[in-house]
DNA sequence: CACGAAATGAGGTACGCACCTCAAAATTGC
DNA sequence: GCAATTTTGAGGTGCGTACCTCATTTCGTG
């Protein structure tokens, strides 16, 4: 049997409401008397048992997701999860909410995060590149004492507590390998494309990707970065027009969204599956192309993993208690069509495990 | 504030002893009275407080996890994980038991399970290869109300009750594709080896690998499977003598262990780092072997999510509650140099992330 | 309608902890 | 050594649920 509180007091030789002082850090006891209940602590090896005390505190962590308002396919699904794993989250005693942004609008975001912590929240979940008045915001965030977690894009210079996502630069790197090794080590040409290329993911997913490709594969040409802002017009235009005149294009790596728009091009001209194409994130739409092979491969974080996660961080963060590390690691996962995880809407061969459409 | 039993009672016009009974599926209320206490459920939306009823019950799960006692570092791995979850389970109420077995002696891995149900144990979780001893062991369990889960390695034929791992046919395949993509299509010969060439897991990956290979690259000649008997010097032997008579080797796929035979005979050989090589589990050893160029890429179950998943469905199991199949999905991962997960005793270079040596 | 059986109600205790109050004891300052 | 102050003890209540007992009501049946 694990001890209990009364087998601290009983040990300690003090009363329980002394083992609730200290264990509570509560005003009114002396230094001795508290090193005495902690050696108790130790010496029974005693750990709070967490769902009791929290029954008894009938406390609820309302904690607040915040993301872009972004059409994205990735972040649709990244808030559908976060939806999901709230409800489940309720069992948990937490509350979450998740709030949009206007991805162009840094003070109308700055603004929003100033009020959580008047509507009671305790902790800050965060997608938002990194702004100067986002900085400031997080700073009064974490002056109030609300922890605040940076999703997906980090927020190093913000002091965040804790930063969920795969570290993009090695992201990058895993694409290029990928992209080197599948097309032979060339030769041949490679595009890149970004949606914004001042956004610090998209920075260090290239700076990995030139990494590998100048070091171990010098007979592939990577050409100049292309930037989409998003706009998937903007994106068939450039794409269509470099692809017309660079006749060496073997292989595409798209950095940010805006897949449908390259498959969609890609079929037009006619190139689908002819090119070496990887991507990130697996969302409805890559899971498709990566089926019918018009993308290679795709380099993903788990949306599960990375809602599930920020949960039990920011738990953590709010008790104040440490973090199982390994856990809380966020892998970057190269998804091809053999490893395709079974989606909700799967009509796959039973036989083959593949869809009836040949490579 | 989310309704409690009392309020369903309330709702439903029933006592509160009623409500237990209902919940609790005690015996000895009417049909009608059943339904009328579901409806309140329903319609308050009423969720049991799991860690109030934990509390109350002042249970402990107690629960076995029965390994083979093979030198493998992946099951070492995995056995040193389970022992650390058990640790932190010990906070949900998780009084794990880990357990070994000589990997060749059905029969005592047989009388091993035979003796859990005494113990108190109220769930087992298993990694066995299925024998005909096994199924008749595993259906005793589950007529005793034990749950057991199929851990790494399925046992479809004894009615487990789930099964925890990564499909290693798809896993078979996605080797195929990296090894096939690896090498340009061909030409080539690749190597297959195998620890047992009757193990379930076995079977599957090379049927998975052939798959692929048949179908996708018909200009690369997958030579014959060879079996190492879990034994490095067979292993080194027999993958010394092919490599000497077969020059057109290209590419090795490890379907098994003994990772460290075959990295020692490659070097033996000279034939470091200019062959594919593809296994299987990321080990100590895998690791370094991948940060030295010696294995190009690593197909990998995460230890830690096996373990958590495996703790998770046993409980679900247990208590008779549906579980979140996402969550329990194990992923075929991908693991390459570039996307290798910091581990434990990692000096990388802090300007590549890669370590010194060249690739 | 009466009878036994089945269904239900009322109420209590416990789980491990948080949080509160009030009195008693120990310590401090003067 | 006394009063003022700080520290400690004893005890209670509640969180949401499980599980138990014993009375009371309702039901089906002859």
């Amino acid at each position: 049997m694990r001890p209990t509180v009364n087998d601290i007091a009983r040990e300690a030789g003090v009363s329980l409401a002394t083992v609730d002082r200290v264990l509570n850090a509560r005003p009114g006891v002396r230094e001795k008397t508290i090193k005495a209940v902690n050696d108790a602590i130790a010496r029974l090896g005693y750990v709070r048992d967490l769902s009791a005390a929290n029954l008894a505190r009938s406390r609820t962590y309302r904690m607040a997701v915040v993301l872009p308002d972004t059409e994205s396919q990735f972040v649709q699904t990244l808030a559908d999860t976060f939806r999901e794993a709230g409800h489940l989250a309720a069992t948990t005693r937490i509350d979450l909410t998740l709030h949009r942004f206007p991805s162009e609008d840094p003070h109308a975001l700055a603004a929003m995060l100033l009020e959580l912590p008047a509507r009671g929240h305790a902790g800050v979940a965060l997608m938002a590149p990194e702004t100067p008045v986002l900085r400031d915001a997080v700073r009064a965030l974490r002056s109030r004492g609300l922890p605040v977690v940076a999703l997906v894009s980090d927020l190093p210079n913000t002091a965040r507590d804790h930063f969920i996502g795969t570290d993009n630069r090695a992201a990058g790197r895993t694409a290029g390998v990928l992209m080197g090794r599948f097309l032979g080590g060339g030769p041949g040409q490679v595009l890149v494309l970004g949606s914004s290329l001042l956004a610090r993911d998209m920075i260090e997913r290239r700076r990995g990707f030139d990494e590998v490709m100048l070091r171990d594969f010098p007979g592939i040409e990577v050409l100049q970065s292309l930037e989409t802002h998003g706009s998937g017009r903007t994106l068939r235009q450039v794409v269509t027009e470099m692809l017309a005149n660079a006749p060496d294009v073997r292989g595409i790596y798209a950095m940010g969204d805006g897949h449908r728009a390259l498959t969609q091009a890609l079929q037009e001209m006619g190139l689908s599956g002819k090119l070496t194409v990887i991507c990130h994130e697996l969302t409805p739409h890559t899971r498709k192309a990566l089926l019918a092979g018009e993308i290679t491969a795709v380099i993903a974080q788990n949306p599960g993993h990375l809602a599930r996660s920020t949960l039990r961080v920011l738990r953590a963060k709010v008790d104040n208690l440490p973090l199982d590390e390994g856990q809380e690691q966020i892998r970057i996962e190269i998804v091809l069509r053999e490893n395709l995880p079974p989606g909700p809407d799967d009509s796959r061969d039973s036989a083959t495990g593949l869809p009836a459409a040949a490579p």
